[in-house]
DNA sequence: CTTACAAATATTGTCGACAATTATTCTTGA
DNA sequence: TCAAGAATAATTGTCGACAATATTTGTAAG
C-alpha cells in the first residue's frame, strides 16, 4: 500500500514536478515569455531524460502556456494586448456562468468562508499599501473560489487549471496594477450579496461588468499609447 | 526547402497521424468510453514505440478526451449526462459570446457562405429525412463557422479544438436524434440574421437561449426516465 | 561585401531496453 | 472453499542512443 493511507495520495512522479516547476518559472517569467526551449538544456538541468521533460511539456502545452511547432521545439508563449483582451472576452463569459451557478450551489458555509476571504484582502492591502501584487492574487483567489463553487467540473478545469495561469503570467509580467483596486474591491462584496441572496441572475451580470470593467481598463490605456 | 512551397505545410509527424486517427476512434466509439488503453497493444496496432504513442496520447489528454493517473495509464473519459449537461453549460456561455463577436467582426461574405450552407442542410434534411446523424453534424459546422467567425483565437481553441469533439462523441454514441429540428433550423436563421444585422446582443441571446434550449431538452429526457 | 550553396553542427522525432509500480496468478493455511 | 500473502507477469515511468530534420557555419562565386 501507498505511504499516506487514505488520504488519496496523488502520487507523484518525476515528470509532474518538472511540470509543476516549469509552470510556475514561466508564469513568474523567469524562462521569458516567446523564448525557445532546448530539451537537451532543460534535461541537464532537472537531471532527467528527454523523454520524462517532453512528458512534461506536452502537458504544458494542454494549459496553454506552450506552444509546440513539428521539427522546431516548444516555446513560450507570446504575451500580447490582444491576447490578454481574448482572455477578458472568455473570462467575462465563463466567469459569468460560473458566478450563477455558484449562487445555486455555493453552501452557506462557503460563502462565508468568501466573505471572510474578502475581509482580510481588504485589510492587508489598507495596511501594506505598496504590494499591489498580493493584491491581485488575493483577486483571483476570490474568482477561483467563485468557480470552484459552481460545481461544474469543466469549468474548473478550464478556469482553473489553464486560463488562471496564463492570468497570473501578465499579471507577473505586465504588472496589472489597476487603479480599480477600490471599485474591484465594492464589486467583489456585491457579486457575494447576490450569491448569498441565491440571485443567480444577478451574480452573472456583476461577474460580467466586474471582469468587462478590467477589460474595459485595458483597452484604454493601449488606446491612449 | 519543403515539398509543397507556400501553401504553409503542417508538418505531418508519426505522433500527429496516430493522433488524428486515435481521435477519430475515440470520437465514434470505435474505442469504448471509460476503457483503459493499453500502450504496448496501440503501438504495436500502430506499428510505432511506445515514445512517440504517448506523445499522441498526451495531446489526447489535453483535449480532454483521455485521462491519465500515475503508474497507471490512460483511459477514454466516461460519459454521462451530467458531464452532457456541463458541455452544454459551457458552450451555452462561451458560443454565446462568439455570436456577439461574429456579429461584429464576420465579413459579408462569411455570413453569405454561412446561409448557403444553412440552405443545403435543410434540403439534405427534408430529402433524406432519418440521417438524422448528418443532420447534426450540420448543426456543428453551422457553430463551428461562427465561433471561427469570431476571430477570438482563445475561444477557437477552446470549442473548435477541445469542446466539439467531446460534443460529436455523445452524438455518436448518445445519438442526440432531437425532435428539435425543425425549431433548431428557424433558430439558425434567426441567428444569422442577427449576425447580418450586426446586432451583437440579440446574437448572444439568440444563441444562448439555442443552446439553453437543447440542454433542457436533454434535462426534460433525463427526469422522466 | 553580399549572396548562394555546401558542410558541419545542433535539435527534435523515434526507437528499444531497463527500472519501478501495478495487476494477476499461485500457494498456503484456516 | 475461501482469504491472505507471496511469487509471477504485465504495464507504466524513465533512460540513453540513433535517425530525421533544422540551424549554423564555412566557402566560393558574383
Amino acid at each position: 500500500m501507498q505511504p499516506n493511507t487514505f488520504t488519496s495520495s496523488p502520487i507523484l512522479t518525476r515528470a509532474d514536478t518538472v511540470f509543476t516547476d516549469l509552470r510556475q518559472r514561466i508564469v513568474e517569467g523567469d524562462i521569458f515569455t516567446g523564448s525557445k526551449l532546448s530539451e537537451p538544456e532543460l534535461a541537464k538541468h532537472y537531471e532527467i531524460s528527454r523523454s520524462t521533460l517532453r512528458d512534461a511539456l506536452s502537458r504544458l502545452e494542454g494549459c496553454g502556456l506552450l506552444e509546440r511547432k513539428a521539427n522546431i521545439g516548444y516555446r513560450v508563449v507570446t504575451l500580447s494586448t490582444e491576447q490578454l483582451l481574448e482572455i477578458f472576452r472568455v473570462r467575462e463569459s465563463l466567469e459569468g456562468t460560473a458566478c450563477r451557478l455558484a449562487a445555486k450551489n455555493m453552501s452557506k458555509e462557503q460563502i462565508d468562508d468568501l466573505r471572510k476571504l474578502l475581509v482580510i484582502h481588504n485589510q492587508t492591502k489598507s495596511l501594506q499599501q505598496g504590494e499591489a501584487y498580493m493584491q491581485e492574487e488575493g483577486d483571483l483567489d476570490f474568482h477561483f473560489r467563485i468557480v470552484m463553487g459552481s460545481g461544474n467540473k469543466l469549468l474548473i478545469r478550464l478556469l482553473c487549471e489553464e486560463l488562471y495561469y496564463l492570468v497570473r503570467m501578465y499579471r507577473f509580467q505586465f504588472g496589472m496594477a489597476s487603479p480599480r483596486a477600490k471599485k474591484a474591491f465594492r464589486e467583489h462584496e456585491n457579486i457575494i450579496q447576490a450569491i448569498e441572496d441565491k440571485d443567480g441572475e444577478l451574480a452573472e451580470i456583476l461577474m460580467r461588468r466586474h471582469i468587462s470593467a478590467s477589460r474595459l481598463n485595458v483597452e484604454n490605456r493601449m488606446n491612449t499609447l
